[in-house]
Parts: structure tokens; sequence; C-alpha cells
RNA sequence: GUGAGCGUGGCCAAGAGGUUAAGGCGCCAGGUUGUGGCCCUGGAGAUCGGGGGUUCAAAUCCCCUCGCUCACCCCA
């Protein structure tokens, strides 16, 4: 085969798409009942939006960006993730004017250069949420309520809450000095990729999947001892708050997120299986981001969930998708008079909005008939040249094996009885 | 970037050196006069991912290559 669709994406076909609609509608409805307005941000940017926001040291700018230079010279990457785009998108349009918090959500698809794998893929689509503007504990137990209700409306079980706090500009240089230090003696001791972390990006050391590394996390400092008196605060009320709400969670002093720009709440939903990669949701605080895009400190925190891991876990625990049946009239026709009624007849239907096709009139009526069972409709009408001559057609209730001869004019309100018991 | 497994008609899948490469699903056409879902019959559709090699002979053995999948790294 000549073309296939590009390593990592992949084509939704129409019966994959009972999920998507599924899980989309879920998300946006439920963002909406909580207060969010969705955006939609172009689908590449200014390079140096992901760069600075994101961070130099980290795997997604390091080797993951869709990165190139347009025919003006301009260097534009696909969008890997989506909170910079957001704040990009509040600074330009002036949103601190408006109440703050201000709250976005949104599903969009993401670009990532990784080798693909189960639960992964180059283009891949997220559904997000941003509160910006606010910094009340508060707003992160509400957005972490949305990211837990959100699956809890899917019918997902067995999930898990990982929680921790990684301080902010006042701690954090801290928590990271007392981590460097703990480190240092041990440094002959770490995987290679432990010993650049040390100076890279120290954070990292705590999630380390390397077995020889694991000791030494579990001594390290956590830096839920380490938060200054406004994080400890913060900190102390989320997870009141969180509990208030019956949410339960889990205390994970290893959690850091990959992103640079995070602060104080981080938060990471599992599925119930083990697997480093599965993870469904992650997110946090980002107190700092704003100022390092050029505006006023702004704080602000939101998550990000993987669209196509939810639907793999659906898929796992076997959650049924209301399944909207497509076709609900097809119309089979015999000769040039049959032929132009229908064409008509489908016309009226439609604008009736009922979903109607028209079967192919060339086949033998048994043959537009098949065709029609293996659609799934519900109604056939069959109109040939005698039903066009006496201005009637025959309707076929496939599912009751009845059918009966009713005017053209009657098709639509035949077709259109109590379904209710559908 | 690293490692492992796999690549046979649209899909699933037999086949493990030797005449025309099974079968199932799906698709198409029929089973008398304009009628589906079951059943029956027939049909179309594969240079066995690609290239090279071994051999009288390869889908079956060897090498290379491409692709897919899974895992690692990392992340959704």
């Amino acid at each position: 085969m000549r073309y296939r669709a590009p390593r990592g994406t992949t084509d939704i076909l129409p019966e994959e798409q009972v999920y998507w609609r599924y899980v989309q509608e879920c998300a946006s409805s439920l963002a909406e009942t909580f207060g969010y307005g969705r955006i939609d941000t172009p689908i590449f940017e200014d390079t140096g939006l992901f760069v600075r926001t994101v961070g130099e040291a980290t795997d997604i700018v390091d080797k993951e960006m869709y990165t190139f230079e347009d025919r003006g010279s301009d260097q534009v990457t696909l969008r890997p993730e989506g909170t910079a785009p957001v704040c990009r998108a509040y600074l330009e349009h002036g949103m601190h004017n408006l109440p703050q918090p201000v709250r976005l959500y949104y599903q969009i698809s993401l670009f990532r250069y990784d080798r693909p794998q189960a639960g992964r893929y180059r283009q891949f689509h997220q559904f997000g949420v941003e509160a910006i503007g606010d910094s009340d504990p508060a707003v992160d137990a509400e957005v972490i309520e949305l990211a837990w209700r959100f699956y809890e409306r899917l019918g997902l079980q067995g999930l898990t809450l990982a929680l921790n706090s990684i301080g902010d500009k006042t701690c954090r240089p801290l928590y990271l000095e007392r981590l460097v230090e703990y480190y240092t003696p041990h440094v002959e001791h770490l995987c290679q990729d432990c010993q650049a972390r040390i100076h890279r990006n120290p954070l990292r050391l705590l999630d380390c999947k390397q077995l020889s590394c694991q000791p030494y996390i579990a001594e390290a400092p956590v830096s839920t001892e380490s938060l200054c008196d406004d994080c400890r605060e913060h900190w102390g009320r989320l997870t009141t708050h969180l509990g208030d709400l019956g949410i339960a969670y889990s205390v994970d002093h290893r959690l850091v997120r990959g992103l640079d720009y995070y602060s104080r709440t981080v938060f990471e939903i599992l599925p119930p299986e083990e697997g480093s990669q599965s993870t469904l949701c992650g997110g946090g605080r980002y107190d700092g981001l704003m100022e390092q895009l050029g505006g006023k400190p702004t704080p602000g925190i939101g998550f990000a969930l993987g669209i196509e891991r939810t639907i793999l876990n659906l898929k796992r625990q076997g959650v049924t998708v209301p399944d909207q049946s497509t076709t609900a009239v097809a119309i089979a026709h015999m000769g040039e008079a049959g032929g132009r009624e229908a064409v008509k007849l489908a016309a009226q239907l439609r604008s009736a909005k009922t979903s109607t096709i028209l079967l192919p009139g060339q086949k033998s009526l048994k043959g537009q008939m098949r065709h029609a069972g293996s659609l799934g409709a519900r109604y056939v009408v069959i109109i040939g040249d005698k039903e066009a001559a006496n201005g009637v057609a025959t309707v076929r209730d496939l599912a009751a094996a009845e059918q009966r001869e009713v005017p053209l004019g009657e098709v639509i309100a035949a077709v259109s009885q109590d379904h209710s018991h559908d």
C-alpha cells in the first residue's frame, strides 16, 4: 500500500466515534457545569512559547517537539501541550480584566515525537482545564474535583488520585538544596540519568524508575515537610477541601511532574493496573508561568487528561457507552418514477431531521433490503413505479417485520411514531 | 534513542521446502414473478510487507530493509 497514516497517528473510524463522542460530550458538559468556557488555540505556536515555559531540560522540548521553519522563516512548533498556549491567549486578550479566576477548558490535538505504544501517540488528544487568576486552594480543589468527577461520570472504577506539593519560589530552592545535599554523597551509586539529574533537574531524582535508585528515594527529604508557611497553609487547606468533598487521595512524595512551570499543587490520576506510562490525568498549579510569558504575576492551576488513554480504560473495564443508532430510514426504489419520488422523499425526511439514506436503486429489491438490514435501519420505505403512480409508498418496519402502504404525504408520520420503547 | 515480538486477499487466519496458497467474516450475485435478518449455491479479491541469497524447487531456510505492536526512557 502506497500511503498509510503516519507513524503514531491513527484514523478514528465511525465505530470508534461512539467512544469519542461519549467522552468528549461528558467532558464539555461537565466543564460547563463547573462554569468553564471553551477555548481553542492554534494548532501551532511560536517555538519559543514552549521552550520558555515547558523548560529546556524537559524531554518534551529536548526531543519531542515537532518544530519547523515556515516559509517566512519563523520557527513554529505543533503544540506539545495545552497550558502555555492558553496562558498566552489569556495575556493576549487581556483576560486579566475579566473577573478572576478565568475558567477555561479545551479539547485539542497535541503532537509529540515519541515512539508510539499503547496509549501513546504522536498526535493525541487531551481534555484540559485552566483556572487562571486565583490562588485560593479552593480553586485547586475545584480543578481536581472536576477531573475526578469526569471519570466518575464516565463510569471508570478503581482510579487513584496522587497528590503532592512541590513548594513555590520561596521554599522550593531551599528544598532542592536539601535534596542535592542529601544525594551528593550517594552520587556514585546512582544510575546514569540520576547523576545528570542532580545538576540538571534535581526534582526528577524522585521519580526515577531504576531499581537501584529506589533506596535513595525512599530516604530522601520530603517536599511537603520543607514548605514555607504560605505553601504549608495552602497545602493544608487543599487537603481539607478534598476531604470535605469526599475525594480520596494519596500523598505521593515522589510525584513531581515533568514540566518546569509547576509550583505547589501537583496531582495525577492513575488507572487500577500498574504501568509506568499509564497516567490518565496530570495537572498542577503554575503560579510563575504568566511572568515567564511577560505578564504580571498571575496564579493558575489546571490539568490535562488523555482522551485515548481514557477510551483505552473504558474498553478495558468494559464500560458500555451509549450507541445512538444512525440510520432510521432507508429508501428502496425501482424504476424511473420510483427513483424520482425516492429522492424527493429523502429530502423531506431529512428536513424533518430523520436520518435517511437512499438505497442503491440499480440493485434488486432483495439486494436493497439486505443493504438496509446490514445498516441497521429501522424502516425501509419502498417506492417503485407502481407506488409512484398511486402516490403511495410501502413502509416496512424491519424490527417488527410488518409493512403497510401509506400515502407519500404520510410517510414522515409513519416513521416518526413512538420510539419511546426502543 | 534502546530492546523484544510480529508482518499471508478489507478483517481474522491455516500453512513450518515441492502440483491451481485452506477456512471464517465481510463484499457481490443468485435460490422464479418487487422484500431484509437464518439457510443454501456461486463469484470477485493475495505477485504470501519489500529486496537479495540458498535450492531443481521457498509463504515456508539465511541476510538486509521497511512497517506494525509491545516495553524502556518520558509523558496524556
